[in-house]
DNA sequence: TTGAAAGCGCTAACAG
DNA sequence: CTGTTAGCGCTTTCAA
């Protein structure tokens, strides 16, 4: 591997002026520093970020903290954070919970804190208080995506306001026989972005003045599978079901859609569904739903954090992203009036 | 931050003896280990990578090049890449080119070289000499997961056998008017899968003497969208269509399915669709189809290189990773045989 | 505008 | 079993 010093000697300047000249720091002559791009050229020199790493304190790294990759939500978000740092010449370090906790204990003991990233992204999940203080001992910039941490600043959509925008989209249209298919905790990891939006669907519907049945609310787990097995019951008796169902995910609302043409079930005829995601799937199914932006996000995360390593501005309280409702054709007034109240 | 000098000040030994007792290198005593594991827990004590990395050469970290995160396939890799790495001390580096080609060079000639990691794992895409060349120079072990890459050892299913399996499966029913919805090289980056199971469909129709149309070989990109776009043109057409889809991927299958759908189509009774992959929609939709699992397939290439970065043991050319055909509702013998031939 | 020199925090011989 | 001594390859004062 060809170091600094092979390109230093071979244009007979010192390694000091061969780093200057790389980093594009002031204070080398015009000349000297074609020469020295010319040489690092030739050789094939690249820095090694171990050892730059070392000396300047700075891995020009930075890492993501997730609970798991494979998720629509959190592999976008992902794809975001990569694209501002490889932009800005960072790298990104991944340190996956994989789905279970077996590995939090190594991850927020060892990984994490081994100075090899700058700063940390983690996305929505519920910390211990333990692990809040080795995050906060790593006194590095943190931010959160997704759900709010207590106490860390978070960048992500306004929960509440998106789901009541889409529950409002419901009862605007005529619905009052209002379902909800709420996500959760699963694998593991709790976190508030369930909880808020299902407070929204209740707190919309009660500012209507409109009653929720408890077995109306069911638990999808943010997945297709488990929506559709929970739609499966919930519009099981033709008799008496909801006309509209509100998703607090789109994969869920998938599952609806799945278990509503299982049962013969028009849409939007004889049901409206509605989610939260705007998911690449959501188009072609003619699915209305509420459109965010993961990508979109995670990248405006990256660049705060990458602000703050390269000036020192810090933006203590992200304002939330934005979210729009999107409609299609999976909504439509109430069909069956005369059946229900 | 506590470094290791600190450690050896605290109990009054030697860099050198906390440095072999936090390894669990042999040679020290037992009292000794413990005193050193003791003080290190207490001041909180974490290596710095770059400092070991520099001075050992090995910067326990692992690299993935992948042309994009956001995809099943590519995410669920990168989710079993995680676990082994996280399991043997590893951290993961990700670099994505993120759908498009405009990091390609950076990606290639600085990122990865700059020795941060010990290993590569490439996904599958193809690659230009250049590029080829640049990863040749890394002189690290280096696979491929997913197509093969010329002249670079790669982990994968057989597509030939999966595909022909599907193909033969669709026979075995009866089926003679076999339709299929080829994958591609979008995002700038081709690889040669869906040629390698668009081959088998045509040398497997070939071999059983059925015909193929041209017109009923689609491009559907592997995705939805596309899928069900095409398969809407595929359908449309009620006297004179396929009775089954042979699907390079369960997403377009998906498509298929929602284009049946769509138009009226039952399935299996009219229409018969078979996808690759085992998605995680695949079991609720009850779609018949090719399983692999990508997630074990980014495990098994991960052990290999850690293998051989460990051991020195270099296998050369891994056996195919296994594939399945799983039979749920979505194929049966074909209907309307009196139509067709 | 440039160079010399002192580390950054750790590992790896080599002694003892 | 343990300590000493060199570095690993770069950055960063401080001088010149």
């Amino acid at each position: 591997m060809t170091s600094i010093e092979d390109v230093a000697k071979s244009i007979g300047v010192s390694t000091a002026t061969v780093s200057r000249a790389l980093r594009g720091l002031p204070g080398v002559s015009v000349s000297t520093r074609s020469r020295v791009f010319g040489a690092a050229n030739t050789l094939g020199y690249v820095p090694s970020s171990s050892a730059s790493g070392l000396a300047s304190g700075r891995t020009m790294a930075m890492g993501v903290l997730l609970p798991l990759i494979e998720r629509w939500y959190f592999s976008a978000v992902l794809e975001g954070v990569d694209r501002q740092l490889r932009a800005a010449g960072y790298d990104l370090v991944v340190f996956s919970l994989g789905g279970s906790g077996v590995n939090r204990e190594r991850v927020f003991h060892r990984s994490i804190l081994r100075k090899r990233i700058d700063a940390l992204l983690v996305m929505c999940m519920e910390l211990t208080d333990d692990e809040l203080q080795s995050l906060q001992a790593l006194d590095s910039p943190t931010i959160v995506v997704g759900g709010s941490v207590k106490g860390v600043r978070h960048v992500g959509i306004d929960d509440d306001a998106a789901a009541r925008d889409a529950v409002a989209h419901l009862i605007d249209l005529g619905h009052t026989e209002i379902a909800h298919l709420r996500g959760g905790g699963s694998y593991g990891i709790e976190f508030e972005v369930p909880r808020i939006r299902e407070e929204a669907y209740l707190a919309t519907m009660a500012a209507h003045g409109l009653p929720v049945r408890p077995q109306w609310s069911l638990f999808g787990d943010f997945r297709f599978k488990q929506g559709k097995e929970a739609a499966l019951v919930l519009l099981r008796d033709p008799a008496d079901r909801p006309t509209a169902v509100f998703c607090s995910s789109d994969e869920m609302a998938f599952g609806v859609i799945s278990a509503a043409a299982d049962l013969g079930i028009r849409i939007p005829e004889e049901l409206s569904v509605v989610g939260i995601d705007d998911h690449e799937f959501a188009e072609p199914l003619g699915l209305t739903t509420i459109r965010q932006s993961p990508e979109e996000q995670g990248a405006f995360a990256a660049d705060l954090l990458l602000a703050e390593l390269e000036g020192g501005v810090t933006v203590a309280d992200p304002a939330p992203r934005p979210h729009k409702l999107i409609i299609r054709s999976s909504t439509a007034p109430p069909f069956r009036r005369s059946v229900c109240g």
